[in-house]
DNA sequence: CGTAGTCTTGAGTATCCTCAACGAGGGTGG
DNA sequence: CCACCCTCGTTGAGGATACTCAAGACTACG
């Protein structure tokens, strides 16, 4: 597979590929950070993905892209595969094809885990169930560790959030103990209980699954 | 494929599979309508995903399932293939391989515009989205008619807002002319204009992608 | 040293959630 | 048959939360 791969380099606001580009390849990530977004009908940035090191990106059925990749920082690198040459390699090695649909696989369940951050309802949830995220996504060694790269603008837009709502649930999960800043992009992680469930007395779940009703009162 | 497949029907709430149950199979919607599920930290049912006829669920890398998938209406069928022998089978057949990449790939990018669902600001937004993401997957023959088979908890549940923000969301559509109701399940498009965008002026978007900053000015 | 981008904080307002009540419809049992 | 219960859907009032607008500090860079 890595006999096709062709790698290049991005800076900063790179476009990797555009909204309704031809979708004929595949990409890696090698190092660095991007960021898959769209404008949204009401004209809001929407960033669906950040991409880190070892994520696969541009998978998909139609012939052309659904949304627009670049790169969030400097220095990002990303291994490309041309998508034909690719699949016509798979029919003939049925190991290649099983990889192939694990890397689907992989993105996919990077995408549910993503709507169960989004879904949070409160702006403290989202932000701290953020931080677990990076930290579990980015292995810096320590778990205690989050290293993000990206500005607090891609974080407000990553989690449908305003910049100001973000800078200050940032500031109130530090002040409450749950985290420290060391600088404005690298976090310690204190307390993980905070972060998942922020303060939430966490009553008993109802038993049956009989109805629908119960399960959406409690926030 | 559908020699392996084994079809069961099941009344509402059945559970088709539980979170943390073995993942040893990979399901498809034959007919009615089945929800994506999980309970989060803070004890809030969240619906990751409408599962409509056609649609396939259960696909997942690890060995038990993240979610709970159960049937929302009565006579909801579905389809089971056994996951080993299935992808044995892709091991000697590549047509079928990549068959069941597709299928991976289809659940992506539903994950992905739901994602933009999600990631809407506001009430009225999220429940005009919704209306035409199942305007579009519920071919009705016609693209104006909507069928809700699920209930008002159910997508309060999947838009992460309260029942009642949803119910005043369908309410105000109404008034404002962007739908009429034909009873409390059945929807009619008369504007799509204003269910994409809600009431927006909508300026022109910047013009450089040099910066993450103005993009997510405007609400 | 000025400029541009980033990050934070404050004040006021709009939106959505909570709590509460009520009506409609379906099923069950006296 | 009708009372009763349960779920669903809707509406109102009040309060909490997040957004908007505005200003200022900090950093990097030319």
């Amino acid at each position: 597979m890595e006999s096709l791969a062709a790698v290049t380099s991005c800076h900063r606001s790179e476009e990797i590929y555009a909204s309704e580009d031809p979708a004929d390849r595949w990409y890696r990530m090698v190092c660095g950070l991007a960021r898959k977004w769209t404008v949204t009908a009401a004209g809001q940035r929407q960033i669906v993905d950040f991409l880190l090191p070892g994520d696969f990106f541009g998978l998909t059925l139609r012939d052309v892209h659904d949304f627009t990749v670049d790169a969030a920082i400097d220095g990002t690198v990303v291994a490309c595969y041309p998508r034909r040459p690719l699949e016509l390699m798979a029919d003939g090695d049925p190991q290649l094809g099983r990889l192939l649909r694990e890397i689907g696989f992989a993105a996919l369940s990077r995408m549910q885990a993503r709507l169960l951050i989004l879904g949070r309802t409160s702006a403290l949830q989202k932000v701290g169930a953020f931080l677990l995220e990076m930290a579990e996504r980015s292995q810096t060694g320590s778990r205690q560790l989050v290293v993000l790269p990206m500005s607090r603008y891609d974080i407000a837009d990553y989690l449908a959030l305003s910049v100001e709502t973000v800078s200050r649930a940032v500031t109130d999960l530090e002040q409450s103990g749950a985290i420290t800043l060391l600088g404005k992009r690298r976090v310690r992680i204190i307390d993980r209980a905070v972060l998942e469930s922020d303060a939430e007395p966490c009553p008993e779940r109802r038993g049956g699954a009989s109805t629908a009703t119960a399960a959406s009162r409690r926030r």
